[in-house]
DNA sequence: CTTTGCCTTTGAGCGCACTCAAAGGCGTAG
DNA sequence: CTACGCCTTTGAGTGCGCTCAAAGGCAAAG
């Protein structure tokens, strides 16, 4: 049997390109995004980690358990997060919201932790997840394409 | 402790937009994305159909176990999917591509099913997703000018 | 008749990314 | 002194979405 592909019909692709059109380039204003705001304390709990950014106290334990974070400890024992610290929760969260999978994370970090000659790979491997996050915009232009459409026929009683 | 939003930040909002501009409304070509090719056999094996829509055999059973999909059987007993079948299967397809959980996709389902006076909380629940796919979109955007970054310095040396 | 290969079912197992429970320590408020 | 709340650790549990295993049926090929 051909190999039609149903998910991306030929046919269609003139229509799909037009409604997925090339991203643009890197923008410059983007490039500090990982810069934390100048008032950010030196010094943060848990607790504050957590709200500032949208994981849990968990979550950032759960992170550093699994050797992805290191965070140093006051007097007391507790957990101490810097600027550094937060910098690279930040980093990890855009990874992971993006679809980066932990363990690809881990890999990635592991590779700076050993120095400026694994930069290749480091940067074979962010090009691969670049290239995932645009196949996966397309799918996304795609599935609200979809939507759309199902909204506009008003909750989709023609087709299933 | 004020809550500053580490992940997207006030003060960045305008080079974000700028970066995840409005999507285009929809386009009309795109409208027809869940027509099947008229070529398509009208009955295909379990094995044809995951071969279709990239699914494996084992990934379709599973989808009508969990009642997201009703399949006919021929003479033997095997499974038999005919366009309508085929049709589900790529909508659910693009919507599971596009982050939607089964319960919801299910829920959907459900509905449609109960008829016509579902359609407000159909639309409603389209609705939301269209929402959040659109969320994803500027997560992703996000992503990759973090990635753009990473690229750029040439495997992320500076910061991890 | 036997082999081969694709199909069936039920139920169990897996990987991921959390998420929580239990048991206990620190430090300030009353 | 005690109570409270936030913190610690280890280990176990959860939910999702598959994914596989076992045991067996159908049917064309040799």
């Amino acid at each position: 049997m051909t190999t039609i592909e149903l998910l991306t019909p030929p046919v269609r692709r003139a229509a799909i390109a037009a409604h997925a059109p090339e991203l643009d380039p890197i923008d410059p204003d983007l490039l500090c995004l990982l810069d934390l705001p100048d008032d950010l304390p030196e010094q943060l709990s848990i607790a504050e980690a957590a709200e500032l950014t949208g994981l849990t106290a968990h979550t950032l334990r759960y992170y550093e358990r699994i050797g992805l974070l290191e965070v140093g400890r006051d007097a007391a024992g507790y957990r101490s997060y810097d600027r550094r610290a937060m910098t690279r929760i930040v980093f990890i969260s855009r990874l992971r919201v993006s679809g980066m999978p932990i363990g690809t994370i881990s890999h990635y970090l592991e590779l700076v932790l050993q120095g400026e000659e694994t930069a290749p790979q480091r940067l074979a491997l962010m090009q691969e997840h670049r290239a995932r996050i645009h196949q996966q915009l397309r799918d996304l232009q795609l599935a609200l394409a979809v939507t759309d459409y199902k909204i506009a026929v008003y909750g989709g009683t023609a087709a299933p």
